[in-house]
DNA sequence: TTTCTTCTTTAAAATGATTCTAATCTGTTG
DNA sequence: CAACAGATTAGAATCATTTTAAAGAAGAAA
């Protein structure tokens, strides 16, 4: 588990058991997104940040690869504002609060908070997921 | 009280009130949008129902008004996909369901649906609003 | 009602996020 | 290594929305 040692080793893994062939921009982009806590990025940002790590991956690959990843189950899509989507490292069950002044996502434990009866869904329908998101202004 | 004999009059005095002069555009949206119940739609919808009660209205004017209606406090919008708004004509706290196989949104009413426990917002925050996305599929 | 001012509408262009295209490149497998 | 499938990329395209700036309509004053 030394990641001196075996840098790339752990999302190289991670790659191959979802399919996905473990190149050097998305073991790049896999090491930015898992590897420093649970994120919330935007496509731009997520670029800027390669960018700056001296990680030379064009635009088209960043939405390809978050587009996969969240196909494959690794991150999740959030939604809040129009117009851009955030993309989430944290797949576990939680909500979050949403920051207006700054545009910027912040976790919400599944445990703190939950929504108490749920109405049935319409006839012919399941729940596929529910969203809260708590808007908070400075 | 008879729409009949005075069809705009109600629309009339919103607009009044909110500070926004009763033009014909105005008048005829307001009357698509609040004379039916309560609506979710987006600009194009709209557009497009307009168009079909031959309210000639340009697609600019579909955005000018539903972003004033909205900043008037008549309608809210709601964000539930990537790329595009909803505009509410429901203001009252209430949640919604959105079917994703059909991209509609239902009301849940406010008192159908409550969240337990929003944990404290950060410090030097308050809660501007909480919105809660059940998404169900067919 | 005429005039004056301010607000509104609109076609068209601009913007911004995202996706697509099609050419080039790279990882994997034999 | 050879061959192929899959991946990356620059640039074009798309789509929702906003902006621009010119022409039109509403309200106030006279
Ligand atoms: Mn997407
Ligand atoms: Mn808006
Ligand atoms: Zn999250
Ligand atoms: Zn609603």
């Amino acid at each position: 588990m030394d990641s001196s040692v075996r840098p790339y080793s752990q999302v190289y893994d991670t790659l191959r058991n979802v399919g996905l062939r473990p190149t050097r921009q998305r073991l790049g982009l896999a090491r930015l997104l898992f590897d420093n806590g649970n994120r919330h990025v935007t496509a731009e940002q997520l670029h800027a940040e390669a960018a700056n790590a001296n990680l030379r991956v064009s635009l088209a690959t960043i939405y390809n690869t978050l587009n996969q990843f969240t196909g494959a189950g690794l991150m999740r899509e959030v939604v809040v504002e129009p117009g851009r989507s955030y993309f989430d490292t944290n797949t576990s069950d939680h909500h979050h609060f949403f920051h207006e002044d700054t545009a910027e996502l912040q976790d919400i434990p599944g445990d703190a908070i939950s929504v108490s009866a749920v109405p049935e869904p319409p006839a012919g329908t399941r729940v596929k997921r529910v969203d809260i998101i708590v808007r908070i202004k400075g």
